[in-house]
DNA sequence: ACGAAATCCTTTCGAATTGTTACAAACGTG
DNA sequence: CACGTTTGTAACAATTCGAAAGGATTTCGT
């Protein structure tokens, strides 16, 4: 997978350096344009996936070039303006643009509101397999089995992948019994608790642990609970 | 097609309120909640398109709750949030979030960026893609006729071609059958489940499935179903 | 308009999953 | 070691789901 790439167009060089330095500096590639017409001529072997659009530009109107760019580009547009009335931001996003940042900007939520149009864009498509390996375990999630080493598959409920996932969320770590209670949705204030022990009880045997020695869930008496194990998401 | 669903997550009634009317009028349908515990009760039967979520609640860590959305959901999420500090705004934007909207807000603005949101989220407006391809199959859905690889036809009837577009739709996630009904345009409170869980079984005898161990469509006990498989479109 | 066929919903009962109860074991405290 | 509290798990009950059978509705040809 190549680094992403982010268009540039603004007319002052500072924020163009600054833009510039910031994006690439979070692994993106960057192609920075001073005035519209070159921007639109290089527009096509770019390819971007984002451009930042700066409105006030001297040698065009940029809500045009916004709204020729929403229809014929697919990449995602981020306005950068220093008009910081509600309507322009209006104007701005109905033609077209999917962001309006305001000048001055922080470059960290610039490069943080670019990251997020890259993730819309291509999250749906092909969104990450949920699948974690953990102690010579894989766990996935969308098709509700275990595989132990030996690639024999243990399936497991909606109620047990609930507690997993929330013990492979936070490995490590103590789970408290309250934590856990809100997380898995138990109406608060019933006697939920044991139906969390018969959980985590059914998991147990599903994982082979020994009852007497749990290598992977530890309960911590009078605490919660404990997941050991090395996860690698993904 | 019908209107796209906002979600609203704010404690402050006015707010919901003004938030509400914003985009009724604007042409979207809404639903608000007040507690974060009863709006993710609430999601999978919502399935809405967008989450406008605000992270000043009283009873649970909002960007939390932002990070399972962004993970587990399809929809667009936007937060809403009165702190207006920059590594506020990136810390949301990383953990998930569309957009971020810092308070007080022009109503206006919300309907353009939510506008925004859905212009993406549904860029390809291929209402022309008739035929679907899975796991050795083709669905034609304008012959309502299934392929398999023999290249025999199997014909399938309007209702169950409603169940299988939803699944091709959304493969790999999960369809909660309250999800299912609102789509199959089943009235509430009615005991269509049966007729669903009817619908769905000649649907799996239909694709060649074994009943014991269904490998397409899985049935998630308590919480909905499941399409496996790797769906193409066009 | 009438009858046949296809489609779809409802009913019903059996199977699978989950929560609940009850009791035993483990743990901490004095 | 005695006692109360917390946790594990087996057995049971409640809930949810699958699939067959029958009936209601729509579709279609004549």
């Amino acid at each position: 997978m190549t680094k992403p790439h982010v268009a540039i167009l603004d007319d002052e060089p500072e924020i163009r350096r600054m833009l510039a330095q910031a994006l690439e500096e979070a692994g993106f590639r960057t192609t920075a344009y001073a005035r519209a017409t070159e921007f639109e001529a290089a527009l096509n072997r770019m390819a971007p996936d984002v451009c930042l659009v700066d409105l006030g530009l001297p040698d065009k109107d940029g809500l045009a070039l916004v709204h020729r760019l929403a229809l014929e580009s697919g990449a995602s547009i981020i306005i950068i303006s220093g008009r910081a009335q509600v309507q322009d931001r209006v104007t701005g996003l109905e033609l077209g643009a999917d962001d309006y940042i305001i000048k001055p900007f922080d470059p960290a939520e610039v490069v943080a509101r670019v990251r997020a149009r890259l993730r819309k864009g291509r999250a749906d498509p092909e969104r990450s397999a949920q699948i974690a390996r953990f102690n010579g375990w894989t766990a996935m999630f969308d098709r509700y089995v275990l595989l132990d080493l030996a690639g024999t598959e243990v399936p497991f409920s909606h109620a047990e992948g609930e507690v997993l996932r929330l013990f492979l969320d936070a490995p490590k770590r103590l789970i408290s019994r309250a934590q856990m209670q809100e997380a898995l949705g138990g109406a608060a204030g019933e006697s939920f608790d044991r139906a969390m022990d018969v959980r985590i009880s059914r998991l147990r045997t599903k994982l082979g642990e020994d009852p007497k020695n749990p290598r992977l869930i530890k309960t911590i008496y009078g605490a919660g609970y404990i997941f050991l194990g090395d996860v690698i998401w993904g």
